[in-house]
DNA sequence: TGTCATGTGTACTATATAGTATACATTACG
DNA sequence: CGTAATGTATACTATATAGTACACATGACA
């Protein structure tokens, strides 16, 4: 799935109960013109930038990482975490490259919940 | 410490002991014009791309995701990593960020020993 | 003392990124 | 049935990114 057809999908779904959700009405709502969203839709240009395509999770209900992943993006405010302690993290996430969802879900639990 | 200063201070180190380490061989081993390297320690022009960030932590013994922190950047093999699930790899990296050194660097450990 | 290597100033350049602006045919509906 | 809204084709544009090419003054050293 590209990014393109999953926002024409979710958008599409979203019209179907709200005329708001118009390309056109969504496209001014988070500050494009609507030929624009049209053709980032389509896959006819890449994916929009960071700061449209959270406009654009924002309008529609979606997840930002996600949504910014499917883009071919990391969230910038992940990318500075990395960049404070790159060491750190590039190793713990290398490490974690090749574990089961589970696993990390379980970590970021643990964390969470201070079982140290 | 920005990335030309720590770049001129670490080659220039090299260069002490072996002169093989000046801007227009170590810019000819690298792949860029002597010119563009002096710019890049100088902070004339910006850091240069990843694959040569990445040249040259290898020819000055550095560690290439520190290199490229200084320069603004996270790797793109930890970007892939992340991007293939967002959700998980995002919400982990939120908890952390605010974990001291020592706890990430025993969960990286915990996973590489298999200690689950 | 001549020449060879060194660092750098200046002037370009190609490609990617991130869009805008306008016009037009089609569809919906009051 | 007319008009208003819709999606999209086409043609541009501004800025950032990632460098190259060449000339020149200075210093090293054989």
């Amino acid at each position: 799935m590209t990014f393109g057809k999953y926002i024409r999908e979710h958008r599409e779904a979203l019209k179907a109960e709200d005329r708001r959700f118009s390309v056109r009405q969504v496209a001014q709502r988070i500050g494009v013109e609507p030929a624009y969203l049209s053709k980032i839709e389509r896959g006819d240009v890449a994916p929009p930038s960071e700061a449209k395509i959270r406009a654009l999770a924002n309008e529609l209900n979606e997840d930002v990482d996600v949504l910014l992943a499917m883009a071919g993006k990391v969230s910038s405010d992940l990318q500075e975490i990395i960049r404070k302690r790159p060491q750190l993290f590039a190793d713990l996430i290398r490490q974690l490259k090749s574990m089961p969802d589970h696993a990390i879900l379980r970590i970021a639990r643990d964390v969470r919940d201070g079982d140290w």
